[in-house]
DNA sequence: TGTACATCAGTGAACGCGCGTTCACTGATGTAC
DNA sequence: TGTACATCAGTGAACGCGCGTTCACTGATGTAC
């Protein structure tokens, strides 16, 4: 690889990177290729040395982001008793802290509801994504009880989901942060009765 | 009210009634005003007699789509049992049949990524829609037992709402009929131990 | 009741702006000899 | 090593299309007398 082309690897990272926030924070329409380019410091004509088109950008990004994500729900938790995990899990994604982070936080609540309206390929990049968070829930999950773990994996990405897209839209009125704490409550009480835990 | 404006009411409601499909189908800035004109049978120039902006024939479109979920989602749970109805609201909302529904389904998920990026004032008329289905869960709900009754409303909000919107993004895929089924199982356990019920 | 004028819902074309994409060009780096 | 040419990441302007909004116009209904 010749300096050519290290410089041009490092741009193709600070576009991903420029589009990762703006995907997160306008969703796919919003993150226009304009904005993505001036965000990482080049302007518009470059982009398509690095990509066919904005469709190509936005599955990269989100293949991206969600790996990230994943990275870091997931950290550490060897560390923690088995029996902790998921309830770690939980607080994580359902925390004030990831309904605010511009740069780090899930991509999916600002991207889910375009997927109907967009490049038709993204729409499997996404189920991709869901499934592979769901993966690495079950992994974490105490030993069954009622419901089988991999439908109460995918049962918690759909709270985690819905929780973090409306504390999101919410974000500044009252409802928000109850919805968080809601979501909380309510999936340490779908994973055990209590007297199971403590 | 004369012939012409009794006229014009009606084309007022056509109006409403064929915004309210598009945005359930392809979101806010999916619906647009020229299609919207085009589903009432009427043509792009009319449509400034009826709203100042498409902004507030959002506004109302949701109000009103709000105001019809709920009375669909709650119809009739007086004649059961009172254990019984946090229980059907679930399956009511999270039915693979809520989920094809073009004409009638929550417009929630394709409208709550949007809100971001679209006219703040779509954030309030969204908050209120959802602290009115929240209202309408809680008084559904059975007697307090672990979680505040306000609070477990709240949480099914969202659960319901992130199953229906993952379901719909993932059409098509395995996945989406997984996720239905994961929720409706996700809050029936969170709703009390087991042996509470029957 | 009939007539002349006013109103106004709805038409269809045009305007303006935003945004993805294209393109001629530049200048730094790489390659051949 | 030096020189001449080739390559190509990145620039900045322009193009084309979609979409919200405007506007001159029409014809049916309403109003005044």
């Amino acid at each position: 690889m010749n300096a050519r082309e290290e410089r041009k690897e490092i741009s193709h990272q600070t576009i991903l990177e420029s589009a990762a926030r703006l995907v997160r924070d306008k969703g796919i329409s919003g993150a226009r290729v304009a904005d993505v380019m001036e965000g990482a410091g080049l302007t518009v004509g470059g982009f398509y040395a690095h990509f066919a088109s904005k469709d190509e950008l936005v599955d990269e990004t989100l293949q991206r982001i969600g790996a990230e994500l994943r990275d870091r729900l997931f950290a550490r938790l060897e560390e923690k008793p088995e029996a902790d995990r998921a309830e770690i899990i939980l607080k994580r994604y359902l925390s004030p802290a990831h309904r605010e982070a511009e740069t780090l936080g899930c991509p999916l609540p600002s991207v889910v509801g375009e997927v109907g309206t967009t490049a038709p390929q993204h729409r499997d990049v996404l189920a991709g994504q869901v499934a592979a968070i769901a993966a690495g829930v079950e992994k974490h999950l105490p030993a069954e009880r009622v419901i089988p773990r991999r439908l109460l994996a995918i049962g918690f990405v759909a709270l985690m989901y819905g929780g973090l897209s409306l504390a999101r839209a919410l974000r500044g009125t009252g409802l928000s942060d109850e919805v968080l704490r809601a979501c909380r409550m309510l999936g340490v009480a779908a994973l055990g009765t209590k007297g199971d835990r403590q």
